[in-house]
DNA sequence: CTGAAAGCGCTTACAG
DNA sequence: CTGAAAGCGCTTACAG
């Protein structure tokens, strides 16, 4: 490659100093029009750019955001959470459309992430992604808290967490999805996935479930709910496992959409007709749950809106602006495997 | 936020000098056993990481590669092409492997990318990722090249190209696809998609299509081929429009699985039976065809396989290893669409 | 409005 | 094996 401009070969084109082409090319209002006009037309004919690293070095800060994604270790190489992943499409435009990039990074539970980015002068703040099981986080969240460095997560929101955390409002969501199949006649409600503080988002949708449950004066069986994780296969086996039981179901509603499909196909696998004998629900609205049969009724959450309050939250954190946590509207969406449309 | 560590704070406590810590941190031979330990133990105790802005306006390099994604400035903020998003993941996951961080940024079509990144020194190279019409990039590409950029793409492959290029074997899988198809009994092929230059890797596909035809001493029909891009929208209203042509067929083949999705939509709402009446097939093999009803016979490009190469290709440039194009293999991936498992 | 100078926190010849 | 010094390319007080 060849020698790459300056800002002294600049100012030596331009016969001004350097600081007054550094002050050109920012538009500094302290530099005079047409000196500006000069210095920016000779470091557009050089092609040349800013050295981000010296820039950044000086003023101490990078313009760049960090997005770390935290998956199961189990997971094969290119499956990615489809719902992270779109998460992660309006959170790279959002950072765009505020003049940050963004640095992705893919987290194994187990490692030591916790210092590795704002700490290294990479970024400026970092958005967490993926924490189902927020539990066994606290004690990083806590120690990056302490620290002082900025970020935000989402997922599970609740009160006296460390930091600032955005989610959907899962509570409404899980209440909201399951009062439509109530609605529609439905009375002996199964429930695929955790239910229980190890992962938060799934016990708050669970919450949600059983309190349109309650209000419907129906009974909240315990034993009809089978923990699993979101994956196709976890769904999968929990519906079979479900199956098993002595429980009795004519709806079922998944913790998430992916939970909701290996349910779905283990139902109609076991004979089961969806949504005639089984309505089913789940949770997340991923692009895969247009086009599953029969298409699956789900709760929406915003990806575009979360990543957009993201980055924006992230953003006043940096510049110190009190920012506070908040939840996304939840939506449900009417497809047919509740027996509606 | 607390004052940040420096090297001259550990060297202070250390009794060394600052050169010695530097060296030490990067575990130079230089350095005595016993003084890097000691060194070593005094950052983590004070939680130091070295400043990459820092270390890398000295050493000239970053450490990040940059994954320039580009789509159609029309789609929806969240909807990212699928098959570009189990390449990030693949991508993201080989460049950690190799110690470098991702930038990733998504480009709209007509933005003024060109030189953004690697002269910004924000990277050491750069991944291209969704150049379905190579020629509108031709120019910047060349021009990214005389540069000296270190870049390597993905898509379509051809003589002559700027630059490193990789690419799934798109004329193979226009092959294989068909040929199953033919195998089946299958006569009266139509085509969705664009089949011409403007679009490389739909008309690689298309090629590989018509040999099979040929091989199998089929007709070519010109008529039967729709254009569309890969969307459903547009696999939709083109199965639509080949409907209202006055074309029989038996077996269509979606130039994507976006296209073949929205294709067999188009079909079912219009009577027709898949696979009894139509056989189809698409390609890319993202996660939404094993959901479709029925599941979708496609073309499998190995997105793990192709991650890998082209971080480990871009890593080869920016040292100054020779690298040279090549195609990942195409796979047949049999579901029910075809008429077939 | 402009320039000379300091300095961000490292890495790396250079000298010992 | 270690240290003193230079310098990467900027931004930003400071002085005019």
């Amino acid at each position: 490659m060849k020698h790459k401009a300056t800002s002294f070969d600049i100012a030596y084109k331009a016969g001004v100093s350097q600081s007054t082409v550094s002050r050109a090319l920012r538009n500094s209002p302290l530099v005079n029009e047409e000196t500006r006009k000069k210095v920016q037309a000779i470091a557009k004919e050089l092609n040349y750019k800013v050295d981000k690293n010296a820039s950044n070095l000086r003023s101490q800060h990078t313009g760049t955001l960090a997005l770390l994604l935290f998956e199961d270790p189990t997971m094969d190489d290119s499956l990615i959470n489809p719902f992270f992943l779109s998460m992660l499409g309006s959170i790279t435009r959002a950072a765009a459309r505020k003049g940050y990039d963004l640095l992705v990074s893919f987290q194994q539970l187990s490692e030591d992430w916790h210092a590795d980015y704002e700490d290294a002068s990479k970024a400026d703040g970092i958005i967490l992604l993926g924490y189902g099981d927020y539990t066994d986080y606290e004690e990083k969240l806590i120690k990056l808290h302490e620290q002082g460095t900025h970020f935000v997560r989402y997922g599970a929101v609740a009160e006296g967490q460390p930091g600032v955390s955005f989610g959907c409002d899962n509570f409404h969501g899980g209440y909201l999805a399951t009062k439509h199949l109530i609605e529609l006649g439905r009375t002996k409600f199964a429930f695929l996935g955790g239910a229980d503080d190890s992962c938060p988002e799934f016990w708050s949708r669970y919450q949600g479930h059983c309190k349109a449950l309650e209000e419907a004066g129906l009974e909240i069986r315990k034993d009809c709910q089978v923990n699993a994780i979101s994956t196709e296969e976890s769904g999968f086996n929990a519906a079979k496992q479900l199956m098993e039981l002595d429980c009795e179901f004519d709806a079922v509603m998944g913790a998430s959409d992916m939970i909701a499909i290996g349910g779905m196909r283990a139902f109609q696998e076991h004979g089961l007709k969806i949504p005639e004998q089984v309505a089913v629900v789940g949770f997340d609205d991923i692009p895969i749950s247009h086009f599953t049969n029969p298409p699956l009724t789900t709760i929406q959450q915003n990806t575009k809106l979360a990543g957009e309050m993201l980055v924006e939250a992230l953003v006043n954190l940096i510049h110190d602006i009190e920012v506070k946590a908040s939840l996304t509207p939840a939506k449900l969406v009417v497809r047919k495997s509740c027996g509606c449309a």
